[in-house]
Order: C-alpha cells, then sequence, then structure tokens
DNA sequence: TACTAATTATAAGGACCCTAACGATATTTG
DNA sequence: CAAATATCGTTAGGGTCCTTATAATTAGTA
C-alpha cells in the first residue's frame, strides 16, 4: 500500500543547514493529516458535503447566534473568498441562509436552517466516533504530547519568516 | 491571530463515543499541516512552483531514473489524473519531460530536465533548512516520539473502516 | 461636510484534487 | 489463438481554495 516517508541516508550531507528528521516529521506531517482528511471526507461523502463544509456546518451548528462569514474565514484559517463558494454551495443544499447583518449593511449573517442542524446531527457523532478510534492507538498521555507538539509548532509555523 | 483549536466543555456529553481530546488533535494536526504546506508554498513562489508540483520535481530529483506517473502517485497518494495535471504543468515550464516507456507502451516516463535539476537545486536547501528551523521547538527524543505517532496513526487511518 | 482609508462580500481566473469514463495496450484465461 | 480482464495515461466535469480586483458601506480625519 504506501510506507512512512523515508528519507535518503545522503540527505544532510547533501544540505548542510537540514536535518532528516526534521524533514522527515514534516513530510509524515503532512501525509497524516492528508488521510486523515480524506478519512472525514469520505464520512461525509453520503451527505453531500465536503470536509470543510461539513466544518463550516459544525461551526454553525455550535454557535448560538449567525456568523458573519469575516468570522468563519477565521476560524477556517482560508480567505474570505472561499468561505464565499462555502457558503454557496451549502446555501445551494439549504444547510444554511444568508441574513443581512442588522447594524452593518456591508456585512450578512449566516444561518444554519433546520435541515443543515439535522445534517449535522447526522454526522457529527459519526465523525467525532471515528477520530476517537484512529486517535485510540496514542494513550491518553501520548497524546497531550502530541498535542502539545502541535501547539509549539503552530507557534513557530507563525512567526514570521 | 489565531490560537490553537479548542473543544467545547460539553463536547463528550453530546457525544457519548467522542473524546474531545481526539478530536482536538484530529483538528490541529490538520490545521498544522495547513500552516506547514502554506509555509513551503510561499518558498516555491518565486519559482512559480506549488507546493505539489515541487514535491514532484523533489521526488523526480532524487530519483536515478525517469519514473511514471502511476509510481509518482503512489508516493504522493493523489490520483493519476492528479499527477497528469502536475506533469503538464512543470512540463510547461520544461522542469520536466514526457518519454514513452521502452517496454509497455501505454505507459510515458517523467524525467527532470537540467532546467528542473537546477530549480530543485534553487529551492531545497531553503526549504529543508527552514523546516529545520520550524521543528527546532522540539529536541530530537520529541521529535522522534512525534514521528512515532505519526507513523502509528497513518497505520490506523489506513485500517478499513 | 468632504476626503481618505479600511473593511465588507463577491466575482473572475487559475491551480489542485477528485471520480468516472475512454482508448490503447498488456496480461490472463479459456 | 481468441476473448475477457486489468492497467496505463488522459480527458471531462465538479468542488475547493487561492490571489487579485471591484463595488458598497463604514470609519476616521481635516
Amino acid at each position: 500500500m504506501q510506507r512512512p516517508i523515508q528519507i535518503a541516508s545522503d540527505f544532510e550531507a547533501r544540505y548542510p543547514a537540514a536535518s532528516a528528521r526534521a524533514t522527515e516529521c514534516a513530510m509524515n506531517l503532512v501525509l497524516t493529516s492528508e488521510l486523515l482528511v480524506k478519512r472525514i471526507g469520505a464520512l461525509l461523502q453520503p451527505l453531500r458535503l465536503s470536509s470543510a463544509s461539513g466544518l463550516v456546518l459544525s461551526i454553525l451548528a455550535d454557535s448560538e447566534s449567525p456568523l458573519p462569514p469575516n468570522e468563519i474565514a477565521e476560524r477556517l484559517i482560508v480567505s474570505r473568498a472561499t468561505v464565499t463558494g462555502l457558503l454557496d454551495s451549502l446555501e445551494r443544499q439549504n444547510y444554511i441562509r444568508r441574513l443581512p447583518h442588522p447594524s452593518d449593511r456591508r456585512m450578512i449573517l449566516a444561518k444554519i436552517t433546520d435541515s443543515g442542524r439535522q445534517a449535522a446531527q447526522a454526522f457529527r457523532p459519526l465523525v467525532h466516533a471515528r477520530e476517537n478510534e484512529w486517535f485510540s492507538v496514542l494513550d491518553e498521555a501520548e497524546q497531550e504530547q502530541f498535542l502539545a507538539a502541535l501547539h509549539r509548532l503552530q507557534e513557530s509555523l507563525r512567526e514570521l519568516s
């Protein structure tokens, strides 16, 4: 099928400022994430939702009030233009509606519909149960360490180049 | 800017088969990977390469012989159709050429050009040095643990649903 | 008040990635 | 040997995501 990514043995000789271990971490991090996203996408496929629009729907389902695209973009770390497209597809499926913002006429608010809430209630228990299964190969302490490592990497990656 | 992802406190009450920690791991894994991919993409931008086509070029630069799209798709875990598109754009930039396979006329071989090898030599030291910097927030032992966790997750994610 | 700057959502165009299907070629099977 | 099956790269169509540009509205300032 596919083995974990390995780095060539002469790697550090060729790239003196590099670390084979760091590069191996980077490639396997991305690889693992892609596997996970594909798995979640497969769970959402019966509902005609992508992993991105499923996440938007989850965010709206968890929010007590409708949210502006602005804020959704910030949470997903994608551009506002991307959120426009995601809301378009969710609106086409009647999972959300766009409402005018009461005080700022530049803005709209995305509000989940009953049908959207129903869809979220259909897939979220499945998805979260699977996540639990997948990560159960790590015990609690290992999960905490893994999470701590991810947090530190995020900080490191957010520092100005 | 953006904080690490947190899970609502009533999460496990709402989803009995779920684990807040596992879901938090999953979301932060994907988030961290996306940050990393964007960082690498920014490094490749001056060369008009995306992170995906940069990876294809690296694979071809490391291979002693030209490779069939088939095999590139397997290493990248993307479809063959995707590789066709990546090779198209690399060929447009004269970074690779398509050669007929000597024995199997269904296949082609992607061969890196001198110009492609030059491009790879331009960006790889930069990219790998940065990877080293980013991951230096973890010490050697932590990197090994992180890598081991990723390997186990990959296995777990590859098991049939 | 008028001007400028900032922020909003959206549109347009491009890259990546998928599935499904197609034609060509190889391989296996009867 | 002939026919069915499998595999190759590619194409077509759709979704996601990006950057850049645009129109509308708001906020800040002289």
